[in-house]
DNA sequence: TCTGGGGTCCTAGGACCC
DNA sequence: TCTGGGGTCCTAGGACCC
């Protein structure tokens, strides 16, 4: 792997340490603060999972994603306490901004996860090594946000990604150039980016564990194994091949939101009522975005956890609580029309997502077939104001509330089921 | 132990057009 | 009467990640 050094990069990928774990810890220093043995997840007593865990938690083999229930035979003594979401989302952003003061470019990959490409920092970070960049950034990041993170680093996102596991907790881990290969010798297949239970076990069954056993496989054979993409894809992952631009300017594609019940529910009149709660979500969602849709996809699961789904594109971008709302509607009763059993799960989805104002070279012919008003957008705008100033429990859809909820009420925890 | 919620990307078949 | 190939869009489902 010949790289002309002077366009070698210098990426860097930022993790916060058991990041729930943090916030949760920081919103609550008498409680949650104290508490060495912490699970922030859902509750016990319901259907709720792991969403993270304490490192001391960690150690009694808790993971992230396991049923709570399960999570607290093994760990007994752990407090548990709900997602802080709100807090959650500005914390993350409190991150972002302070890398954006030290880096000239930053991509968040996920609410804990910011990429830096430092590539021509050299000079103006006095020739330091990238090493020590790292440790400078952490130190500076936890002074000023009070959030843990650990740093990988290397040419390649993919190492960098990598490398962070290396550097956890709390720590830094740099791979240099032309280290690539010998790092990777050491993993097992499974610690790819990628690759997957499934992936994994075709591996197996062909006798491939390591990247090393994996690396005399000609790429003919990769291909016919698993097809010529998904070939190439691991062909080239093995070897830490990765051409992928930090970019900060990624646009989102969707937005979503989905329920699992405390109770499988049957009855069509109370998943109507459901689902009006989830069209009115995403649809403040999209509206604060200043984003409009084409698709919406409905979601349902079963009590048997077998999960369908249904959706439909409609030719001119919408955006109103209503439109979306109806639209799912007719989605969810196909759905419940081909099974008609007891579900756990509901959900709604928008994709196609534009920009207002980019519309679709056929909405000049199809104006007005979706029947979306400006009336129907103008009462969306209304219900988005008015949850702003009062907050999201004034206007539950098809109901009225009796008392506004103050906007500075503190976010209620794990309210999973929003069986209000 | 009985399985959350937010996403991204890929595949494959059918429709439709050229 | 039988028969091509490529491109794009839509839909359903699945793998994977945090």
């Amino acid at each position: 792997m010949a790289v002309d050094p002077a366009r070698e990069r210098r990426i860097l990928l930022v993790d916060c340490d058991a990041f729930f774990v943090q916030v949760a810890r920081l919103e609550d220093p008498e409680g949650a603060g104290k508490a060495s043995l912490l699970i922030v997840g859902g509750s016990p007593t319901g259907r709720g999972v792991v969403t993270s865990a304490s490192y001391e938690a960690r150690a009694y083999g808790v993971r992230s994603a396991m049923p709570t229930a399960h999570a607290l035979r093994l760990c007994p003594k752990a407090m548990v306490v709900g997602v802080p979401r709100g807090v959650i989302s500005q914390k993350s952003h409190e991150v972002r901004d302070a890398l954006a003061d030290l880096s000239p470019v930053v991509q968040a990959a996920s609410v804990d996860e910011f990429y830096l490409d430092l590539s021509g920092t050299e000079r103006l970070f006095g020739e330091e090594t990238l090493e020590r960049t790292a440790w400078r950034i952490r130190e500076a990041v936890l002074e000023r946000t009070k959030i843990s993170v650990s740093l990988g680093g290397g040419t390649r996102r993919v190492i960098a990604k990598l490398a962070t596991t290396r550097a956890k907790p709390a720590g830094v881990w740099i791979v240099p150039p032309g280290d690539e290969q010998a790092f990777l010798n050491q993993l097992d297949l499974a610690d790819l980016p990628g690759v997957g239970p499934a992936l994994v076990e075709a591996l197996r069954k062909r006798g491939l564990v390591r990247v090393e056993d994996a690396l005399a496989v000609q790429p003919e054979w990769l291909e016919k194994w698993f097809g010529q993409r998904r070939g190439a894809w691991l062909y080239r992952r093995i070897r830490g091949m990765d051409n992928s631009r930090v970019d900060p300017s990624e646009q989102r594609k969707s937005i979503s939101a989905e329920r699992t019940f405390h109770e499988d529910v049957n009855d069509d009149d109370d998943l109507e009522r459901r689902l009006l709660a989830l069209a009115g979500s995403v649809g403040a969602t999209l509206r604060r975005k200043n984003f409009r849709a084409r698709t919406v996809t409905v979601k349902l699961r079963d009590h048997d956890f077998t999960t369908r789904q249904h959706s439909r594109t409609v030719p001119e971008p919408i955006e109103s609580n209503s439109t979306i709302y109806e639209i799912a509607r007719e989605l969810l009763r196909e759905l419940r029309s081909k099974r008609r059993t007891p579900s756990r799960l509901l959900g709604v989805g928008l994709t196609g997502l534009a920009g207002e104002g980019e519309s679709h070279p056929l909405a000049l012919f199809e104006e007005g077939v979706v029947g979306e008003s400006e009336r129907d957008r103008n009462v969306s705008r209304v219900v988005d104001r008015l949850a702003d100033r009062f907050g999201d429990g004034v206007l539950v859809p098809g109901r009225v509330i009796g008392r506004a909820r103050s906007r500075e009420r503190p976010p209620h925890h794990d309210n999973k089921d929003g069986d209000r």
